[in-house]
DNA sequence: AATGACCTTGACTGATTGGTCAGGCCTGCT
DNA sequence: AGCAGGCCTGACCAATCAGTCAAGGTCATT
């Protein structure tokens, strides 16, 4: 059973990792960095966890419990447009709201992902070509300007997680406080425009002069 | 003066450095990676430069010297959608060539840009905001649809730095032996669609019917 | 082939780091 | 109050790391 002291200081302790972990990478953090942080003594973090790996561990788990989230939200049943539109501000929300955990999967990835490799592999890719088809089949219906599921699905990654990963860069570039502003109604343009089945001539019958069935 | 020897042997030792800071972030590198990669060393490696501060120093002059060409290179004088769709076109071009940069870039910003705040906000802030100001200039021709011209420029950066800096994750993802197929098309359509200045109203003269000047 | 400058390295050092452990403290229960 | 479990820590260890150094090897020039 857990104790009352337990589940406080467990939490303290990934609270602090996180911060440390996001910040400077796997090998860039350090046990003391992290004690120091929570308030803790390191041989007490050991208590708590078996290794500087585990911490690490347990953090990605509880991320990868909630990351696939926004994306399996897409409903079939929706308007294309508008499902798009809310994954893409479900996206933007989390960048705000956890850019810690945003930066902490920025650097796995950029380290070749050695320790996601598995969960990318099996459970995102399932989960991204359910999706890319779920879009195939909307363009198919004439609803979405046809474009390509797979690079669709990567534009709102990479847009939405880029103001989280890459703040400190926006932060210096722009004078605003908050370097996010602007950017909901920016993307909304950006993908309403993107999507929009207007511009796609409907699927061109070529006036046939050679008989047909 | 510096020798054959010198030349060579400084390349090798910044090549080995480049492989492994982009892949390891500049604290997980060690000195023992990059001389092993090198095929030289250690001691050797601290022969050419004083410390790994220095090598990794050295990578981000390197890298900082041509890191803005791209951007400078948008001409005023030029089509305005064509100097845009160029720009990310190059953009792209050096995520394709120099991925290892890319990352090495990607993994200071993340760590909240410790040795590159001087330069962004100094250098890359004030050719930002000279781009902005032309590419606002062009919306006011009604040359470009009326887009934040920051969150563009941001836009752009996110998009095709995504592919070598999430490389890992694309990989795993799509089948495809080049996790850059079918990028540049769906990026000049994407762009070709965000910045087509048609559907934007032109300036409403709504009807008055109070006495104007 | 001799000279001197340049190049290379094994062996080392001090600092940092992840992790251990024996012992002491606190807390909740009776 | 006393006790048993869970909780906490100073002191320590072995491994790893950046950086040093003295000594020996190599190269171009004469």
């Amino acid at each position: 059973m857990t104790t009352r002291i337990q589940k406080r200081n467990r939490r303290r302790i990934l609270d602090a990792a996180l911060e440390v972990f996001s910040a400077q990478g796997f090998r860039g953090a350090t046990l003391d960095q992290i004690a120091a942080e929570a308030g803790l003594s390191k041989p007490n973090l050991l208590y708590y966890f078996d290794s500087k790996e585990a911490i690490h561990g347990a953090l990605l788990q509880d991320l990868l419990a909630t990351w696939l989230d926004p994306l399996r939200a897409i409903d079939a049943r929706g308007e294309p447009r508008a499902e798009i539109m809310a994954y893409m501000r479900r996206k933007l929300q989390m960048s705000r709201e956890y850019p810690r955990e945003s930066r902490l999967f920025a650097n796995e990835i950029l380290q070749g992902a050695p320790r996601l490799s598995d969960f990318i592999a099996t459970e995102l890719k399932a989960l991204v070509d359910d999706r890319a088809r779920l879009i195939r089949r909307w363009i198919a219906q004439g609803r979405l300007a046809p474009v390509d599921p797979h690079h669709l699905i990567f534009s709102i990654w990479a847009l939405t997680q880029h103001y989280a990963d890459f703040d400190a860069q926006i932060r210096l570039i722009r004078d605003s406080a908050d370097p996010m502003a602007g950017a909901e109604a920016f993307l909304e343009t950006l993908f309403e425009r993107l999507l929009a089945p207007e511009p796609v001539a409907p699927p061109l019958t070529p006036p046939v002069s050679s008989p047909a069935g």
